[in-house]
RNA sequence: GCCCCCAUCGUCUAGAGGCCUAGGACACCUCCCUUUCACGGAGGCGGCAGGGGUUCGAAUCCCCUUGGGGGUACCA
């Protein structure tokens, strides 16, 4: 069996889509499994929607994403070259003769005729197909078209009807016939460049591709492309469709609709781990044979099969890859957590803190993060700066007589809270509020935490009280029983 | 319209005719831990789209219906 060579083809009209990510990820997946090849090639031949920050944007986040290609436009490979622009002219001459064996034909037919033909045709309630009028031009009717300044395009002639089928790796059989295939399809546009379909089964039978993996919106174009194999007397590759991504409404993951969480550029930039990205869209539509929801890359790699890949679709779920982003962020250790929250903290004033300080910030919130960028808001408080309590569940917390007394008795005592650790300063609390006939609980810390962080819940207060230290500790309780009199008065 | 694909808890799935009283995960709910939130632990709620076959036996095989999706470009 020849070496297993797989591909990702991206058009760069865009930044890289979740749905790509998942189709790079399974044919990376399948290569490594079989010791294959996994390359990447641009499909650039949209003159008009390809952009070059595409091209990067594609490129950095497929390896954020730790999907490595073996060859590519920026590494080079002895199968280039690896955009299809570089490859017109290659396009040309073997459409030419497609021409020259009869297997194709130029067609002088202007767009105003089609559009013509298609109304037509659903006026009277037909399917819209091009009529294959050109097959029948004479060589005399050409010249003339020629002469008029007509710029033909080139067609492949399809038998009809015709059956065209295959074994789908992923969904089984699945037979199309010819005549639903929209008439004899271009492989050269009138503009010299190849179509889609035609530059990609060049490319590759070129790349000595082996399997073609890729989403089920292109089943009728692998009928389309089995048919120019044929006429280019190669045999066609392995073909694998997988289902689409849907969103909540089961409609097809759109930047139109979804912004830029469609992108995986958003997921990086809002912190989330590329090891949970990765496993989520794996495991959405394949799991491993031991079942088990959490796996490396490795592991994917050893137990990946297509034959496991579902067939329906699955709606993409934030909320799960929450779960998967909270559980790779856990497990992070304390160095590389702060490494990766750096840029998130970044935003915040937090010049007065030492590292050690912000170091305990980070371990007090780590375990209940979905995502980096919430650092921001998590630690927000610790900011030196005055809060804002004015907020109905706040007022009514500090209004009451107690909290007053709480707040008035640590104040009374805040001295004797400088230097001691987040345990000292726990028992300190406890003690001051037992001797002062309250219990340990709720009503004793709330009006603390509210005074300190301006908010009903958050990690541990003992904690918040030591990195803030005494005197910011201080203003905040003071600040906050001021609001308490100017309320009462 | 025509063609193709798909159909198990709200969501992702396990299931290859008897291991199914349909299993797991996320979400949700309850309880425990706990000053609150989160984490963790223990439970709970919840599903084979419908109808016909085939078979001793169907979530699983076949047919129909219904529903959803994709395609139908000189876009990729």
């Amino acid at each position: 069996m020849p070496q297993v060579r797989v591909r990702i083809a991206p058009s760069p009209t865009g930044s890289l889509h979740l749905g790509t990510a998942r189709t790079a990820l399974y044919n990376y997946l399948y290569a490594k499994h079989n010791n294959g090849k996994f390359v990447l090639r641009l499909e650039d031949t949209d003159e008009e929607r390809s952009q070059e920050a595409y091209t990067q944007d594609i490129i950095n986040h497929l390896k954020w994403l730790n999907l490595t290609w073996d060859e590519g436009p920026d590494i080079g490979g002895s199968y280039g070259p690896y955009c299809q622009t570089q490859k017109e002219e290659h396009y040309r001459k073997l459409a030419n003769e497609l021409v020259a064996q009869k297997k194709a034909y130029f067609c002088y037919a202007t767009p105003e005729e089609l559009t013509i033909l298609k109304e037509e045709q659903l006026k009277s309630g037909k399917a819209s197909r091009y009529d294959n009028r050109g097959r029948y031009v004479s060589e005399k009717e050409a010249q003339a078209y020629e002469a008029s300044g007509r710029i033909p395009c080139i067609r492949l002639i399809v038998d009809e009807p015709r059956v065209i089928t295959w074994d789908d790796l992923i969904k089984g059989t699945i037979a199309i016939n010819s005549l639903d295939l929209g008439g004899d399809p271009i492989l050269i546009k009138s503009s010299g460049m190849a179509v889609y379909n035609f530059a990609v089964v060049v490319d590759d039978i070129d790349m000595a591709i082996t399997h073609v993996i890729r989403g089920e919106d292109h089943i009728h174009n692998t009928a389309k492309q089995i048919l120019i194999y044929e006429a280019l007397g190669k045999t066609y590759p392995e073909f694998a469709h997988s289902a689409l991504i849907f969103d909540a409404e089961k409609q097809k993951l759109s930047k139109r609709k979804h912004g830029e969480f469609v992108h995986i550029s958003k997921y990086a930039s809002t912190g989330y781990l590329p090891e949970a990205l990765f496993n989520y869209l794996a495991q959405m539509s394949w799991t491993p044979s031991n079942g088990q929801e959490i796996f490396s890359q490795t592991e994917a790699i050893n137990d990946f099969d297509l034959n496991k890949v579902s067939k329906s679709p699955a709606i993409f779920d934030l909320t799960k890859l929450n779960w998967f982003n909270n559980h790779y962020l856990r497990q992070l250790d304390n160095e590389t957590f702060k490494l990766k929250a750096m840029p998130y903290l970044d935003l915040l004033n937090l010049n007065s803190y030492d590292s050690n300080e912000i170091h305990e910030m980070l371990t007090l919130i780590k375990d209940g993060l979905n995502n980096l960028s919430e650092i921001t808001q998590a630690l927000s408080f610790f900011e030196p700066k005055p809060l804002d309590y004015e907020k109905l569940e706040f007022m009514e917390i500090l209004n009451q007589d107690s909290a007053s007394k709480i707040l008035n008795l640590i104040l009374n005592n805040i001295a004797s809270f400088k230097n001691l650790d987040a345990k000292e300063t726990k028992a300190l609390i406890d003690s001051i509020g037992i001797n002062n006939g309250f219990k340990k609980g709720k009503e004793l810390y709330m009006p603390i935490r509210i005074a300190l962080t301006a908010r009903l819940h958050g990690p541990d207060l003992s904690r918040i009280f030591t990195i803030l230290k005494t005197q910011q500790v201080q203003t905040r309780i003071k600040n906050a029983l001021a609001l308490n009199l100017q309320t009462k008065s």
